[in-house]
RNA sequence: GCGGGCAUUGUUUAGUGGUAGAACCUCAGCCUUCCAAGCUGAUGGCGCGGGUUCGAUUCCCGCUGCCCGCACCA
């Protein structure tokens, strides 16, 4: 089950504190959320489960966390200078937009009239002074991606760990696009977070790498609850395929406002170490690459057989984080009618994304030895390290279920008359509501399994 | 960026040229021994700025944000 319209997932995100719109009190900012209480913890166990996956997981993948503010030669070797910055023009005619390198003549390429406003730059990237001096000559770009500080980390890397292929170099952090049209609630956003790996491959093993690394990341998607099912393959087709990629495939969900883009399992060959690297000729780069005189580097990996040197390949799986907890969220959406007739909210997190672990409840908020052994539950399970276990006293045990089904909590714990005399709980399951007496003593071990085993 | 629509409390909404009601949520109290029960009370709102007017939440203009279509999406 899914939500009908993003209404209604704005809105329950809202209500529970999930995700907010940014500097709302000042009438906000286009394309700009702030992750609340709910919001943070279901952000920090998504990317822990992609980090789990990548590189706790594995023993050929290592972690980075570079900086935001980055090199304007990084970002010009990149390609990005020139393929982030051009020039738009608007027919007024029929209102298309074309990139003006783009056009043959002074007519539209859509409707042939000669309308045409003045071509106007479109920089995608952020831009910041660095120093106290404000002045055109000490900038620095805001990264609009995280894969280009792990190519140029790439020596440092090698250097630390020894490393050779296959193997890949993982991060996860915040980028920054000046989106023309931000829109869908957190699904085009001008401030995400990405999850990326580069992985480094011989050079004519990356197509096979790139069939696997498609479904490892179908299988990773399975394991947060997007079904293998929801989810397509969009094979990118030549003539839209990014400055980088020799071949590209797209996981496609279908999000509420149409079917889009997830994550892209890019091949971007040898691409980005051989623009970035030093003595390009030197060693046989198969991509089109600009001249690099500034490199200070050589970014290759030495060959011992022919005692050569080479640029890997790369296979690239970039997620965006802020879609990923979208669709997460659309899919585990429902509103689920009941016997009685009425209905309830549920989201069916996986427990291992679930904000709130485990809710406590005691059956009478003024019953002091009910509330005070509900409190000592709650410390117990604290301890544990799983995550939020949250201290609900409302003195009302529905409306305590439906809230936390609301957000999520996979198990409530309540506490009776029944656990003075016998030291049992009641654990009541947001999926099925069925409930279960359990021994307090018994509860560590049972939460732990339901919140390990969900990933 | 273009065209269209929208903006009333945390959420969903009613309404008016004389500064606003409701439901749910939240909080307090009573009641209540497991799925949003009941009773009493309370907090909280017309996105921002300007104009017209004796008076604007209401009419007009601008801005901001959101939604739909187009375009853009390295």
């Amino acid at each position: 089950m899914t939500a009908k319209t993003m209404e209604e997932l704005t809105s329950l995100c809202k209500r529970r504190g999930f995700i907010f719109q940014s500097s709302e009190l000042y009438g906000g900012l286009q394309g700009i959320y702030d992750y609340g209480p709910l919001g943070v913890e279901l952000k920090n166990n998504f990317k822990t489960a992609w980090w789990q996956s990548m590189v706790y997981e594995r023993d050929d993948v290592e972690g980075i966390d570079a900086s935001i503010l980055t090199h304007q030669k990084v970002l010009q070797y990149s390609g990005h200078e020139a393929t982030f910055t051009d020039p738009l023009v608007d027919c007024k005619v029929c209102k298309r937009r074309s990139r003006f390198d783009s056009l043959s003549s002074d007519k539209c390429p859509h409707c042939g009239s000669k309308e045409l406003t003045e071509p106007r730059p479109f920089n995608l990237m952020f831009k910041t002074n660095v120093g106290p001096v404000e002045d055109s000559s000490s900038f620095a770009y805001l990264r609009p991606e995280t894969a280009q500080h792990i190519f140029a980390n790439f020596k440092n890397i090698i250097d630390a760990t020894a490393r050779t292929v296959p193997f890949g170099i993982a991060q996860m952090g915040k980028a920054f696009r000046n989106e023309i049209t931000p829109r869908n609630f957190i699904f085009r956003v001008r401030e995400l977070e990405i999850m990326e790996l580069e992985y480094f491959v011989q050079p004519g093993t990356d197509e096979d790498w790139h069939r696997r690394w498609v479904e490892e990341r179908l299988n990773w998607w399975e394991a947060q609850g997007v079904a293998r099912d929801r989810l397509s393959l969009y094979e990118v087709p030549e003539s839209e395929l990014s400055h980088y990629s020799k071949a590209t495939i797209d996981l496609m969900y279908p999000f509420p406002h149409g079917v889009e883009e997830l994550e892209g399992i890019a091949n971007r060959t040898d691409f980005d170490l051989g623009s970035h690297t030093k003595q390009q000729s030197e060693l046989n780069i198969q991509a089109k690459v600009e001249e690099n005189p500034d490199s200070t580097t050589r970014l290759a990996l030495h060959d011992r057989n022919n005692n050569t040197w080479f640029v890997p390949y790369v296979i690239e799986p970039s997620a965006g984080v802020d879609r990923g907890i979208l669709a997460v969220l659309n899919e585990a959406y429902e509103i689920e009618q009941l016997d009685n007739g009425s209905e309830r909210t549920v989201l069916r997190l996986r427990p291992h994304l679930s904000p709130i672990k485990v809710a406590v409840i005691p059956l009478k908020k003024n019953h002091e030895g009910i509330v005070d052994q509900a409190r000592k539950i709650v410390r117990q399970l604290q301890k544990l390290k799983l995550g939020r276990m949250f201290f609900e006293n409302t003195g009302n045990i529905g409306k305590s279920y439906r809230k936390h089904d609301e957000a999520g909590t996979p198990l409530c714990v309540t506490v009776d008359f029944e656990t003075l005399e016998d030291n049992t709980v009641t654990v009541r399951d947001r999926d099925t509501m069925l409930q279960q007496r359990v021994a307090i003593a018994e509860l560590g071990s049972f939460v732990t399994d339901v919140v390990l085993t969900s990933s």
